[in-house]
DNA sequence: TATGAATGAGGCTTCATTCAT
DNA sequence: CATGAATGAAGCCTCATTCAT
């Protein structure tokens, strides 16, 4: 009990100083030294944790999506109305993107194929997670059945990661809810006459 | 006239080469060595149009930029039909992001406060003439003027790019058509019966 | 009685890991993690033995010189004729060099000065036996006494060493026999007629 | 003419200092900053002419080897009565080792597969050499051929090379030429009477 | 203008050593 | 006595940048 949470905190004290270290800035930007410094560990037990750096990078974006992936499953499995459970994600999408875009947008650069696989395989994990939660949409009812899930996903996807980028640098205010009345809009299902949702 | 011709075609060759390598690597990952290489000229002489390797990839980033701004601008003030316009537009954004998305990506991280500022001048610069499209939509009628433009810009350019991107990767064939009638679907402004674009 | 044993058993576990490992590899090839695991015991416990990883060295290369030393004042003691006890010895110096070669081809590499001494101290040791036996040999008739005994030391060992490390390296069958033949054709002693050894 | 000098004077210069810093130390304990420092040229140099120090070190030590093994050749080769060729070797050999003893003996320990084959192929053809040598003795009748070249190879180069190791220690003076007449005492080829050498 | 050999600052990484348990 | 997680000094090596030609 004593012994698990120290391990699982070190590991996790780097993996926490080096997201914010890394919002922002390039991969080769990023210095161990610093990484070691704001975890508060030496730069040699860095290596206890993670192969190398880029090791470190992978697990680091990793981190996290799992979560928002499990998340997108709780949310899909609600009963509350379609709307409310897709305007749910929508938000705890954006602030998971408000953390993590930095980290993203750098695994979607890297190169180094064994890391990147490991990355990739739990990006798919989470767009499968929200193909399943679009795919509810449609079989409801709720949503437009006459797009691929997958175009769905990029429409619904798309603006809210450009926003985030665009508002993390600019400092613009998000204006998120616009962004996912614009997309309920087009996607909600055409509802016979007398219907809303 | 003969000389400059020269200058501009091995500055050319320069940028030509680096965007290639670039693609889908880390900026630290690409190395002048390659770059020189793959342009053909010697590794000093990339000194000779670049100021470092920042203001090589600033550039890299920059150019393309400018003739995409100019393009929409043309786009903007053609004659056909708003829809017709707009689709143009979203296929020609299209096969620039293709083009260029990598590059972009990593200059989304530059820290380097001086190139970074030049990148964002030429990109702001495309930004405001994408915005100038869409409110000519609005000031033609053709879309809805009940969203802001850039949510608007948002809802059209964000799922290209994510589209873009992740076929890139994974080799997926880009739907465009299905992209941009989605955002058509829910941007378009309500006509009247009997109205069509 | 009990106490001494383990404890014995434990540093002679350490330094026999350590031999092993370190044949045909360089000083800092060996790591002090190889040798704690090889002998089955923590990392932390090599410093209740040694000093460090010098001392650990000197200790492996002392280690052995000891017995051979003792072992070549009993052979030079014993009464057979001299041809035999010369040709034992040859015998028992080959297996030992064949089993420390390695670590005594670093101990020459050594520079580490208080180490070294202690290394040379008992190296000097045996080639003082070696010589006890030499100018037994002399003493007794057996030997030509017209060559320093140094020099006829580094020929009856120096082509035994080289042999031996050539045996190690190329797998070659080691003639020992007809080295010592060699080296006994040129320094036995030129007998009167109807004399024999 | 001008061009190809300095390239190689490089080069050159980088080995003499290594070879020096070198003799009596460990391989870890040279570093290459030192080496560097020694042959006056920067770090990063080394690397234009050495893959990494394990191949400085074996370039090293093939470096004079094949030298040595030219000469023998050439020593073979002469004209002059067999045992002055044989004592010119002697001599000969033993100042090529007193200059590289120290890096013979590192590359014996050197474990990394690819660097030790080439020090194998080099220091082999030089064992050849010397063995054709020593044919060339007993095919003459001028060494006893009842022995395999092999071990009087063995016998000839065995003691001088102890010898200048151990002068190399403790500054004991060479007496090669008592080695060298040992080696004929025992190596020679029984003469019918009346004859010398 | 063009080159590429030379450089050296600085990063990643290793590993001997320590020390709290 | 025994351990092995943690450390940080220090080394190898890379690579952007310079400059003599």
């Amino acid at each position: 009990m004593k012994k698990e949470d120290p391990k699982e905190s070190k590991q996790g004290a780097i993996l926490k100083a080096a997201v914010e270290l890394f919002e922002g800035r390039r991969f080769d930007e990023v210095k161990l030294d610093e990484i070691a410094a704001a975890a508060g560990v030496g730069k040699g037990t860095l290596y206890l944790y993670f192969k190398n750096k880029e090791d470190l990078f992978a697990q680091l974006a990793v981190d996290g999506i799992d979560g928002m992936t499990e998340r997108i499953h709780e949310i899909a499995a609600m009963e509350s109305a379609y709307k409310e459970r897709l305007f749910l994600f929508g938000r705890e999408f954006a602030d998971f993107l408000a953390k993590r875009h930095g980290v993203m947008g750098v695994m979607n650069q890297v190169q180094s194929v064994p890391v990147d696989k490991v990355f990739r395989n739990h990006h798919d994990r989470m767009i499968e997670a929200i193909h399943e939660l679009l795919q509810k949409g449609m079989d409801e009812g709720a949503l437009r059945n006459d797009f691929q899930v997958s175009e769905l996903r990029c429409a619904l996807v798309g603006p809210i990661l450009l926003k985030i980028r665009r508002a993390a640098r600019v400092g613009e205010a998000i204006a998120l809810k616009a962004l996912l009345e614009f997309f309920w809009a087009g996607a909600a299902a055409k509802r016979k006459k007398g219907q809303h949702d």
